[in-house]
DNA sequence: TAGCTTTGTGACTGATTAGTCAGTTTTTAG
DNA sequence: CTAAAAACTGACTAATCAGTCACAAAGCTA
């Protein structure tokens, strides 16, 4: 039983339930049934702790993104990491909004630059060689994916309160529409 | 010198700088050359004055969106409010911060749906009116709306990190790949 | 088994915090 | 000007919380 493991899945929870502020570490200790003492072992500080659980995500995620990796066109790459990333979030709710919160809270200030650089780079690279193979519209590589990450995040909240739309179809559809708009138009 | 106003605008800029838990209320108090005890006059609680500067924010974007309703096209008025928020949250950074870190925290649930509803309906009616109309692809109005929000966050956020890009170049590309997206094609 | 190292424990503490309240100042009204 | 009401004050408190530490249990090695 790995406990490092069990205080992050435990602290996600109660983090996105309760918010940082809103839960205290003797809690999460309790929770995943483990002493007080324990979870500072593990974490030296809570601030630690908050981070551990963002990097644990955000590697889970990443990991699913070198699996969308097709060896097909660029099209095909980017609709696979698209529809992976919406099915992920729906199938991983509380992990998606922790990465949220994180993300909007002054926390995100303490993760070095080159950390974050490493989740959007594999993007970016992506959208660049788009681009020089003209198959993407010649504009900022860093603006063709704020609004492919921002699509992908409108569709996830869509179906998140939506739940009984046909998320399939939902998919396809914004997908083509995010495809259309930045495609290069012959 | 309305007190009031005074603790909503201290509390807003820590409450973004430091989080919800990282400001104390004396922080708040002291920072607003004000007593202790006058914060709890005008707010019962810290949730309460977290809810009441939520609010305040949220009224003025509804009090922009007003001034974006012109008398022209389904087109232009969406232009301009998709502008003028651009525009706005530029100018007023901290308080598009805030309404983000506030809708991605725990509070979200402490606002009644009814509220939040009103903020978003106005946007929502005439959204339908232009797929009523023919102007905007027949899908659910409401996957189109988070698809023009999520478009707006995008930018705002593309443009926060890359201020010295030509703005209102920025924002006229982007609105017109926002329309041509969800525009009905002929 | 004995001796050593690693891991786990939970009572404890110093610091901090939301919220109170008895008293003071300011404003209002006649 | 006076008296009552309203607004303001800041020292205080009860509660909470992050982090510590002396000790105990479990695991490992030979």
């Amino acid at each position: 039983m790995d406990k490092r493991k069990l205080l992050i899945d435990t602290a996600l929870k109660l983090f996105v339930e309760n918010g940082f502020h809103g839960t205290a570490t003797a809690k999460i200790a309790k929770e995943a049934n483990v002493a007080n003492g324990t979870l500072f072992q593990y974490f030296k500080t809570k601030e630690e702790l908050i981070i551990a659980v963002f990097i644990t995500v955000k590697s889970e995620m990443a990991g699913m993104f070198i699996k969308s990796q097709t060896e097909k066109s660029i099209t095909d790459t980017l609709k696979t990491q698209f529809t992976n990333t919406v099915v992920w979030a729906l199938k991983n709710r509380v992990k998606f909004q922790y990465v949220q919160q994180f993300y909007s809270s002054p926390y995100i200030h303490l993760i070095k630059q080159t950390e974050l650089k490493k989740y959007i780079d594999p993007h970016l690279n992506l959208i660049k060689e788009g681009i020089e193979t003209n198959k993407i519209k010649d504009l900022d590589a860093a603006l063709i994916y704020q609004l492919f990450a921002n699509q992908t995040f409108g569709v996830v909240q869509y179906l998140f309160s939506n739940q009984k739309k046909k998320q399939t179809e939902v998919i396809e559809t914004t997908f083509q529409l995010l495809w259309d708009m930045i495609k290069k138009s012959k």
